[in-house]
DNA sequence: GGTGATTCTTTTCCGTCGTCAATGAAAGAA
DNA sequence: TTCTTTCATTGACGACGGAAAAGAATCACC
């Protein structure tokens, strides 16, 4: 039997330093006068935030030889020590359960995934117990610590609490899940909503590094949208915000579950197409790999309903770029498998419904490896860890 | 002649004094430990940003003998000097400019206003800086210094560069009006957003006060949203923000300027609702005052088109909640005029459109007075001069 | 009218953090 | 070798805010 999981403390003591330390983390390898320009501070405080940093393994020196300019003393750049430390993320769907072991640096080391059956909070809990359990054993054949585990589960999560407030989709409601998760695995437990997990790994590992503005539109089971504004993630007053799927796209659409009808999720999610494939072909297609094979092969209705949901998705995509003019949006999620079949009309939708300067914004797509869930999961525990101010917009 | 004005400091040279101060600008007259309290901060770090600020005269201690606790010393209330300060906010507008002298504390002291009759920048520069000269000779009088002014413009404003990028009512386009108007009145001058300035006063005078996350819904003769998220006035990447006038309600619906079909704008501002009431009801309605007096006195025609407005409004501001979930929403501008003849479709669209808990966000109407778009901008010319870091939750 | 209890405020001391300016270090150039 | 250039470190310094203790103002009670 393995011992209770030992976790030690980041040794960022100064805001300066946990900022230090993240800008490092999403701009790869820096010198040090780099990192003073960008965290707007002395280099003597860089140095000071740094060596503690290094003497703790988190940070190591790097002989960085690339392209120096000739002149004066050579920069010495420095890097994250991925291997330093583990995370676990693990994302909990309806049918199944996914979990990563990843490195500080958020890179993928081990993944598994398993079915699931009930979706009461027990079974649940057991199987996410028992895969953590199997990470954490091969953690201890890297030899490094696992220093916190993240759980991402869609609908409402106050991550503050720790707790899921609100789950349609797994029927939870008001369940303590990190308190629960805590207690079988011995670690600290970061739970959120799994669109802002995402949101924060491209905030940190991904495409939104560096910006202080930015939104990511997930299109695959629902709609989904995780917003950046201010450098930090939006969690809205009330716990819920980016619910672009229930923007309506056209008032005579297809009725959404959630009442109304023409939500860009009645239009453009999966279920949806599936449905309207079905129906315009009159063909029994099952599920969403289907209607794309359907309509790659050059079924015109099939074409038509993706015309229409790329319409849908890039008029969605134009109302919050109007609304919060964000500087790019990450387009992301299953639904990409079939982005050769609405890009343009994403686009074309887009161009047409941004306003002045929001059109400026730049429309960034990033197909979704089906662990990226559970990679965001990893990246709200490596946040936690660090702790610290949220991500500046260095 | 008068001299050059001469504006001073403000005396918060510290970061937690700039807090402390907005603070007691925005809750009223506070004792120092309401004050640590609501910033976070201890009761010594109260004390000693507390008293330069008396000694300036910008805070007054109270003889607050309201309800004490009949135990234990009497805490000593403080408040703002409102007259310790003015400050001119100004609107300028396609046809007229509105200008206003108000007290540190944002309430009007004298206003006036002058239709304008060409857009040219020279023309309605001259006919600003009239019209603030005629403000300090008020002033003057009130034996004050005027410390600052605030332009309110429509359209994209660059806040920091005092520039206007571009504004389509007063086509203009890379104007740098406050270099310009600095340089006619020599007073600081802050350029900014009609609608972002109104949010401003909002936040820090209004029904924002204590929010981290609303929005301000103006209705008029455009429809405009103001957003504040994690404390802050969301500008947007590139400038623009809140654009909620261009999100589409009606695919099918009246064309819009922007060259879409069924904008909120198009459906629900003045002109929209103007020319939609000569259509049902083949009167030569001219202005919404006319509309409105005709749907007051019970015509279906016009009252189905306000009815339809309403919807509008309803799901535009559903549309902004659903995404950033703000904990309310203000709703203003002229147009609010004839809110009693769309009240109830704005709240029940609102109550229909609204995901789940985002329908907890809070509607709140405000009549907006003629001159509270120029308040908004002395609330931005007394941001300005205070300046220290953003308004806190507190 | 003391004396104590209670609460608000101020004072004093102190630790932390980050900047400034000077120094040291590592190269290539002259 | 020596200078120049650039990067990095060091140590002195000052600003800021917190902890704790003292002070102040009131009421309750004797």
């Amino acid at each position: 039997m393995r011992s209770t999981p030992r976790t030690e403390a980041f040794p960022a003591h100064t805001p300066a330093a946990a900022q230090i330390f993240t800008t490092v983390l999403s701009h790869g390898p820096l010198t040090r006068s780099d990192m003073a320009g960008r965290a707007g501070l002395s280099a003597a405080a860089v140095t000071k935030a740094v060596r503690p940093l290094i003497e703790a393994g988190y940070l190591v020196e790097e002989a960085g030889d690339e392209a120096r300019p000739a002149l004066g003393r050579p920069a010495n750049s420095v890097r994250v020590d991925g291997g330093r430390a583990l995370f676990i993320g693990v994302k909990v769907t309806g049918d199944e359960i996914i979990a990563l072991l990843t490195d500080l640096c958020c890179r993928i080391r081990v993944a598994r995934h398993v079915p699931l059956r009930g979706r009461e909070p027990q079974p649940v809990l057991t199987a996410v117990a028992d895969l953590v359990q199997e990470l954490l054993a091969e953690a201890d054949g890297f030899g490094v610590q696992v220093q916190g585990i993240g759980v991402a589960v869609s609908g409402d999560v106050d991550r503050a609490a720790g707790e899921v407030r609100l789950s349609p989709f797994l029927e939870w409601r008001d369940l303590p899940l990190g308190e629960l998760v805590e207690m079988t695995t011995g670690l600290p437990v970061t739970v959120d909503n799994d669109v802002r997990a995402l949101t924060v790994a491209e905030q940190w590992f991904g495409a939104g590094v560096g910006l202080s503005d930015f939104a990511v539109v997930t299109v695959g089971a629902g709609i989904g949208c995780g917003l950046v504004v201010h450098g930090k993630v939006v969690s809205g007053a009330h716990g819920v915000a980016g619910e672009i799927g229930h923007v309506v796209i056209d008032p005579t659409g297809p009725l959404c579950h959630c009442g109304n009808r023409g939500c860009a999720e009645a239009i453009a999610a999966d279920p949806a197409i599936v449905a309207a494939v079905r129906d315009a072909t009159g063909l029994p297609v099952a599920d969403a790999a289907q209607a794309v094979e359907l309509a790659r092969r050059g079924d015109p209705g099939a074409r038509e309903v993706y015309a229409r949901a790329g319409d849908a998705i890039g008029r969605a995509i134009a109302t919050v770029a109007n609304l919060m003019g964000p500087e790019r949006v990450i387009i992301s999620g299953e639904g990409l498998a079939a982005y050769d079949l609405f890009a343009e009309q994403i686009r074309d939708a887009f161009a047409a419904s941004a306003f002045g300067t929001a059109a400026r914004c730049d429309l960034l797509t990033r197909p979704l490896a089906f662990d990226e869930w559970a990679r965001g999961a990893a990246a709200t525990a490596i946040q936690s860890f660090i702790g610290g101010p949220p991500h500046g917009t260095g």
